[in-house]
DNA sequence: ACTAATTTTTAGACAAGTCTAAATCTTTTA
DNA sequence: TAAAAGATTTAGACTTGTCTAAAAATTAGT
């Protein structure tokens, strides 16, 4: 097995290339609170495990191998989430510390349980897919209301933003995971916009619409 | 908070407190399968934070707060346990492991939740009474088998060696918790003693017996 | 009560993961 | 395209928790 720092780093990894296709050293030293000399440390340990590809100062990507343990992981933390959610009732944005904890929990068997007991969930309360027990994710098309025109709409289906002054904000505005929403009306001068829920409208700025992501 | 090799040791403190007023060295050391110099090292430490009182060469004991800390390791494995085996389905056998790492969760929110969807249990799967989220343990009065006379009966309550293997055995046998026993026979020579169990007769060496807690 | 055996502690070393400061490589910009 | 700025790596040190080997304290046996 992997030690939890090296299980946190190939997570972080997996995180960035999603934006891009190699990963900096710098980036992930922003994203693990830690300096760039540590991360580079560890850099060279992954690469002699093999679950990273790393040329200095070119980056790094995912091995097969690493790809597979990082995709593990988000499986054991999307989990919990929604075990923390859905069964002990906790709100979606208490829960990420805890899963933080929860996804080292080394046994599989254990998450495979888990996910039966609550009837194998393809989303985590903050709308982000679930790998399945073979690392599979459900493809799904989503965007930024930020990316729509008026009129368009659409089911409010997850977040990029995944902080706890975010997450309030949303359940403040009843801006909640499942919920429909159709674009009434963009200011041009600062992309701010105004969408029609249920039968009110909501004003948001350009940064949370940016942030919220639908599916059409 | 405390580190994971902190909670260990405090945990095993507690653990050998309960047949012994002050833990040594060496018990700590083969409990925690680690070497008597390591051993030193932690409890001076351990000392230093005041979560036990050590003095060289004398052993050690809890001081109230180590105690409170050790109480509250313990509410979360057996809480874990409980959930394992009553909500995963897992056998009593197999739970163990999985929940010494689930007992290093620190959200206390988390554990007074779990504790509350499974219905506040007084005892984990292996009859060992559950702390309240006040670190209160309800007292019960039990005794091996192997201290029982002939015609005397109880409910099988618990059980001193926690090993898969000992766990198994039991199950085959059919002496799972909360079964109705009566001592049926004692044979002198080996101290083995036959059970009545339903309306069958079960044959148990002096080692089980001495392993096995029943209520009167 | 005085060795002998056992237990415990001390001293010094090591691995993992981190840090600071300095050196080196890359990219930008003029 | 060369100097400046920025990113990355190296070198050396520190902390936590562990280890081995040796020293010191305690306990046991006669």
């Amino acid at each position: 097995m992997n030690t939890l720092a090296e299980e946190n780093y190939l997570k972080s990894i997996f995180h960035l290339s999603l934006s891009a296709n190699n990963v900096s050293t710098n980036q992930l030293a922003a994203l693990l609170n830690t300096k760039a000399s540590s991360v580079t440390d560890m850099l060279k340990k992954l690469a002699e495990k093999e679950l990273i590809n790393y040329t200095p100062y070119q980056g790094v990507s995912l091995t097969i191998a690493g790809n597979k343990i990082a995709m593990n992981i988000i499986r054991k933390h999307r989990l919990w989430e929604f075990f923390l959610v859905k069964k002990l009732n906790f709100k979606w944005d208490e829960v990420h510390e805890m899963a933080e904890e929860m996804e080292h929990i080394s046994s599989n068997e254990l998450i495979d349980r888990l996910d039966k007991f609550m009837g194998f969930p393809g989303y985590d309360p903050h709308g982000d897919p679930i790998p399945d027990c073979n690392g599979l994710l459900k493809i799904h098309d989503l965007k930024p209301v930020s990316a729509t025109r008026v009129n368009e709409s659409g089911i409010i289906w997850g977040v990029r933003d995944h902080s706890s002054s975010f997450l309030q904000y949303l359940d403040k505005q009843g801006l909640v995971i499942g919920k429909k929403i159709m674009i009434y009306e963009i200011n041009e001068f600062d992309q701010s916009m105004v969408l029609q829920l249920d039968d009110k409208k909501v004003q948001i700025s350009h940064e949370v619409a940016n942030n919220l992501l639908i599916a059409l």
